[in-house]
DNA sequence: CATCCTTTGAAGCCG
DNA sequence: CGGCTTCAAAGGATG
């Protein structure tokens, strides 16, 4: 199985039952290790090395994992204000000085500081300027705030996601909904053979999510958004009569 | 600030 | 069973 697909799957299982729980016993730095812990058990060093995954691309990956990330940068433990006066015991891991919300391009384990995987991961402090919290934020109805499960993306939607940013470098062009039509005539005109991976993809990705959200199916989310008027089936034309 | 726009594909709903 | 509707992403535009 894919490594990224089992730090997902290891991530969302982990960090569902978390937030359902909500486990204040323990830090959230420990919770948000085990999964990186289970991972290293799992597989070489060199692959474990080329795991390093942005934070972005955790939260892409395993988006319950966002609503941990919010709870643990409210946690004092994981917050960059001086550690408090008397440190954690030697159960915990060491450096609390790294702060949680890294810019874009750090890695997850920027979020826990030091490693002491066998010296395998050091933390190396960002030079760059801190951004905003990286937990995606989606216009999404608040009735289920908290308990929204979003209905998994479809191969084409996973691929609008990889190529969105590339064709918007390449030509400048900063609307979705424009973006969105150029990218629908590179799906249409794109092998077979590469869109296959993208549906590969997409059913790996919805077998994970029924894995990890068994109770949930497209009827949970139908109607809650706000109904469009949708203007795709247009009225008839009405010809002169 | 919420919703629309725009796409494909999957799934729900309804007659 | 077929056809219509909704929702996934995303970010500028719009009301």
């Amino acid at each position: 199985m894919d490594s990224r697909t089992v730090l997902a799957a290891t991530c969302s299982e982990l960090t569902v039952s978390s937030i359902h729980t909500r486990q204040h016993d323990r830090s959230p730095k420990t919770i948000l290790m085990e999964p990186l812990d289970n991972i290293y058990s799992l597989v070489q060093e060199e692959e474990f090395n080329s795991l390093l995954l942005d934070v972005n691309d955790v939260i892409e990956l395993c988006p319950e994992i966002a609503d941990v990330v919010l709870w643990a940068s409210t946690d004092p433990l994981m917050s960059s204000s001086p550690p408090p006066p008397s440190p954690p015991s030697s159960t915990e891991l060491q450096s609390y000085s790294v702060p949680f919300l890294m810019p874009e391009g750090n890695n997850c384990f920027h979020l826990f500081g030091e490693r002491d995987l066998d010296g395998v991961v050091t933390a190396i402090p960002s030079e760059a300027p801190l951004e905003p919290i990286p937990v995606p934020k989606k216009r999404k109805r608040k009735e289920d705030k908290g308990t929204y499960i979003k209905k998994p993306p479809n191969a084409f939607m996973l691929f609008l996601k990889s190529e969105r940013k590339t064709v918007q470098e390449e030509l400048g062009i900063r609307n979705s909904a424009v973006l969105n039509k150029l990218l629908s005539e590179r799906w249409k005109s794109m092998s077979a053979e590469k869109r296959e991976a993208f549906q590969t993809q997409a059913k790996e990705e919805a077998r994970i999510h029924a894995l990890n959200n068994p109770d949930w199916s497209n009827k949970v989310n139908y109607g809650k958004k706000s109904k469009k008027s949708r203007t795709k089936a247009p009225p008839l034309p009405s010809p002169s009569c």
